[in-house]
RNA sequence: GGCCCCUUCGUCUAGCGGUCUAGGACUCCGGCCUUUCACGCCGGCAACACGGGUUCGAGUCCCGUAGGGGUCACCA
């Protein structure tokens, strides 16, 4: 049974490359028929965790990531056969196990002052050699204890590291790898008052847990001879271990980091995708602080109306490829050709304009209604529409996005088009487009005031029927489309660009037109 | 600095000794189509980090160099 698992802080926000490393252990225990499991890591308790994870969790769902053992759905408790699975709630196990370690002979008790670990670790940089601690405040036995506490000093509990001597294991990604023991630190594992550091609580947690495989960021393949140690010095069998590359931010290898924001928007690519966002999260009334609103952030795609599948398949792509031409994938087959002999060693970095252009062909495909579904929220947040929405607010919402075709990339660029929302004597207008369309042609105020005739008589407003009008109206005057067409765009949705022109003015319906063209007229 | 890792177009990647005058995708730039925009179609720019080997033959194997990265916490 193969068992995978991630281990998310509760930090208040999920980060595209924490997704990415989920997304590839899910991929592998449904692959394999397994489980996947979400672990908790907030032994640091100063936040509130309920509330810090909510949104992980919320991404996570929006996502399609489900979990089979873990926190619940609200975060507030845990379920699973191996609950719970916050390590805040585990502290005595860890301790247990530390105890078991020290009672191996594997760890000791160390009454050292952080103070004076520190002063050696300098001299040792001072002399160039590399830093191992000199062991002076180890006691091993009670009575060596008793002598340091007598001078008033409190112990930890540390690794007693082998200083021969190397690590080998093998990674599902990088192959056989080693370190040698000498290059390890005697690491603390329990602090003075009781509570356990990360390692062995995480490599405990993935005994306790049955986990199988662990597939983690490649931050930690340096960590892993120490986890091995405890693992084998607690009387663990190993778990495979797959260390997968970091992403990295657009344009360069460095690791990507929330907190680089700044330096990332001056990348174009990046800022095309955080302005668009920022413009429709605008539009709503959305709060967007830097921390929790940016490309780097998952919740931003789904604020913005993105499609999480579109997400899901760029990210898998994110180093990993199934050849040289399948780019994309459905659950299924994601789930079905996944593999981590295949993914990348090197890191990838992160192209959001890349990310927009899966959207693109996602949004593309999605049928229809669908596509009415994802946009209401953004109508009704924006006050275009009434909540609940009327009857005729669907088949209405079915015909724009028909003309819009795929103009509309993600569902908040609904809000790209006032002119189906907007009252008749409410309509904005572009001055550049008007000053082109209307004011500086001379003939243009005539033009339209001859079709609004033809508009105002005409049997049918269908679409292929006023394209017939129009085309004869260019006719019998012998002009040329554009002279009508573009003043009767700006005149009829003040805007000189949007969709097709017989589509919208059908869309809008006779008196809407009417109204509005006399309105353009009149402010000329 | 020690240890470890990585290195094909701007980006994601294919390539596992000859089929590579290096393929695909995104971006970008032309052109066509066209009522604007978008789409679509056609075309274009653009890469094997460098230096040595090994080999009849190297993007593919080996060794160096350079560059980049990770890690060396009583953080996770």
């Amino acid at each position: 049974m193969v068992r995978t698992r991630f281990a998310p802080s509760p930090t208040g926000y999920l980060h595209i490359g924490g997704v990415r490393t989920a997304l590839f252990n899910w991929l592998f225990a449904r692959q394999h028929g397994g489980q996947f499991i979400l672990r908790i890591d907030d032994t640091d308790q100063q936040r509130n965790v309920v509330q810090a994870l909510q949104p992980i969790l919320a991404g996570f769902r929006w996502l399609g990531i489900d979990w089979d053992e873990g926190p619940t759905a609200d975060g507030t408790g845990s379920s699973g056969p191996h609950a719970p699975y916050f390590q805040s709630q585990r502290a005595r196990r860890y301790a247990d196990a530390a105890q078991q370690l020290l009672a191996a002979g594997l760890a000791y008790r160390d009454y050292s002052t952080p103070a004076e670990v520190q002063a050696e670790r300098e001299s040792a940089e001072r002399e160039k050699r590399s830093f191992v601690y000199s062991r002076n405040w180890m006691a091993e036995t009670d009575q060596q204890a008793t002598v340091f506490e007598a001078a008033g000093r409190t112990a930890v509990v540390r690794l007693k590291m082998p200083r021969e001597g190397k690590c080998q294991f093998r990674d599902l990604v990088r192959g056989e790898v080693e370190f040698d023991w000498a290059q390890e630190q005697d690491h603390v594992v329990q602090r003075a008052d009781g509570t356990c550091l990360y390692h062995l609580a995480s490599v405990v947690d993935d005994h306790d847990y049955e986990i199988t495989h662990v597939i983690r960021a490649v931050e930690h393949l340096s960590n892993t001879p120490r986890q091995i140690f405890i693992a084998q010095g607690l009387g663990f069998s190993l778990p495979e271990y797959a260390h997968l590359p970091y992403v990295a931010e657009p344009g360069s290898n460095n690791k990507l980091s929330k907190r680089k924001l700044e330096k990332y928007l001056k990348h174009h690519e990046f800022k095309k995708i955080s302005d668009h966002g920022q413009a429709i999260a605008d539009r709503i009334q959305l709060a967007t602080a830097a921390e929790t609103f940016n490309p780097v952030i998952v919740d931003f795609y789904r604020e913005v109306g993105y499609l999480a599948d579109a997400i899901i398949n760029y990210l898998l792509l994110l180093g990993w490829s199934l050849d040289d031409k399948t780019e994309e994938f459905s659950r299924t087959e994601m789930i079905e050709h996944f593999s981590l002999e295949r993914v990348n060693k090197a890191p990838a970095s992160f192209d959001p304009q890349k990310l927009f252009a899966f959207q693109g062909r996602y949004m593309l495909a999605l049928p229809i209604k669908q596509k009415v579904a994802m946009v209401v929220p953004f109508l009704q947040r924006a006050e275009w529409i009434d909540a609940p929405p009327t009857c005729d607010t669907a088949p209405r919402l079915t015909q724009i996005l028909e003309a819009a075709g795929d103009r509309i990339k993600t569902a908040g660029d609904i809000l790209d088009f006032p002119e189906f929302f907007a009252a008749d004597d409410q309509l904005e207008f572009d001055e550049k487009s008007f000053e082109k369309r209307m004011r500086k042609p001379a003939e243009a105020a005539d033009l339209l005031r001859d079709f609004r005739h033809c508009l105002e008589v005409t049997d049918s407003f269908e679409a292929a029927a006023l394209e017939t009008l129009l085309k004869s109206f260019v006719e019998e005057h012998a002009i040329k489309i554009g002279q009508i067409i573009h003043p009767l765009r700006v005149a009829i949705t003040g805007k000189g660009v949007g969709l097709g022109m017989f589509e919208t003015m059908s869309i809008l319906d006779r008196e809407a037109c009417l109204r509005r063209i006399d309105a353009a007229l009149a402010r000329l």
